[in-house]
DNA sequence: CTGGGGACGGGGCCC
DNA sequence: AGGGCCCCGTCCCCA
């Protein structure tokens, strides 16, 4: 253990190291002489993700751990296995031939497409949907579970790449400004700020875009799309987490214990609480007393180069550089879902977590 | 609140 | 097999 220990300490492996010290029984600080490099990033996410400090590793869900139950990770029975070269150790997670993947079935397939030629692909739901003719989607083949975090990673060359999670460890930097990433292609997508190149160009109008999911933003801005709508209070996101955050938190409408909301005038003559299904109906009425009084609403930006964000004349290194995994637009609009023919039913019970 | 920008990390495909 | 390259979901933070 006492070599685990070390091992660890020379790795940067906090976790590790902390784990053998609870086992040892020591709960010294012995001088950690090894990479400074891993200095606490100032990393604004919160600390339960799987990440370097906590002495029991903890992903943000269960469901991230296989076969992690709350119990410490069995540090000492993976680290001791291979007797030191446990990095290594990662075994290929046997697959029962018979069981459907259960744990952590892939929702999409992912089309491959390949910047400045990418409007067709990035047109619609992206990765989703296209189940290509050729067959089955692949398994990813040879999942292998992080010895320290017990997480399993599919992918074949994954492991290393997954393991900088846990020492921190910033091997590419920049050779323009100094600022080092955990990750190649993260160093080449900041690469295009210095370069000022903008591989994605809309398909519709002069503008070009640093990253892919800029360019889908914008595209959503041509359509005027909000594709993520609350099943309950219906209304409608452009970014799936923004509707997420909404069902979550307290903002939706639905969730809400029903506010008095300047009760209608006349009290119903006696204590009839009105029936279940009537808040929803009402406050969805009251959405489109609100939303709809006007014109037809053309839900079509007239001029969405207006609201462009890409701005070709931005030089190298333009202010933000901004780019973001979001679909998204930015236009305001009716942002509660037209009634569709459908009007999906509204038992759609949803279970809260 | 809400929307938007950015960071982070996982997975798929290909070489 | 390892890794480049890309897409994507999810989180945090800020205006
Ligand atoms: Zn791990
Ligand atoms: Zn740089
Ligand atoms: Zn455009
Ligand atoms: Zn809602």
């Amino acid at each position: 253990m006492r070599d685990v220990l070390k091992g660890a300490q020379l790795l940067g492996i906090q976790c590790v190291a902390d784990a053998c010290r609870d086992i040892l029984g020591e709960t010294g600080d012995a001088p950690t002489d090894a990479v400074e490099e891993a200095e606490p990033l100032p990393s604004r996410r919160k600390q339960d993700r799987c990440s370097v400090s906590p002495a029991r590793p903890v992903c943000r869900r269960s469901e991230d751990i296989h076969g992690y139950e709350g119990h410490p990770p069995p540090a000492a029975g993976v680290l001791m296995n291979g007797g030191g070269t446990w990095l290594q150790e990662a075994t290929p997670i046997p697959r029962r031939p018979e069981d459907t993947p259960s744990e952590e079935e892939e929702s999409g397939l992912q089309g491959r497409a390949t910047p400045h030629h990418s409007q067709s692909q990035l047109a619609d739901g992206g990765g989703g949907g296209v189940t290509a003719v050729s067959g089955r989607k692949r398994k990813s083949q040879t999942p292998q579970q992080c010895p320290v975090c017990q997480k399993i990673i599919h992918g074949a060359g994954k492991l290393p790449r997954h393991m900088r999670t846990h020492t921190g460890e910033k091997p590419f930097q920049c050779t323009a400004c100094g600022v080092r990433f955990t990750r190649n292609d993260k160093l080449k997508i900041h690469m295009r700020k210095h370069t000022g190149e903008r591989p994605y160009p809309c398909p519709s109008c002069p503008a070009r875009f640093l990253h892919s999911y800029d360019l889908k933003n914008h595209l959503s801005l041509h359509s005027g799309d909000r594709p993520f709508e609350c099943p309950l209070c219906h209304k409608a996101f452009a970014r799936e987490d923004h509707l997420q955050r909404h069902r979550k938190g307290h903002s939706c409408l639905e969730l809400r214990p029903r506010r008095p909301r300047r009760t209608p005038g006349p009290a119903p003559s006696s204590d009839s609480p009105p029936p279940e299904s009537f808040s929803l109906h009402q406050q969805h009425a009251e959405h489109m007393a609100g939303l709809l009084e006007g014109p037809g609403l053309p839900l079509r930006i007239p001029y969405p180069e207006l609201l462009w964000r890409a701005v070709a004349v931005a030089g190298p290194m333009g202010k933000d550089g901004g780019s973001s995994p979001h679909g998204g637009s930015t236009i305001t609009r009716n942002t509660y879902k037209e009634e569709e023919e459908e009007e999906e039913e509204e038992e759609e019970e949803q279970e809260e977590e």
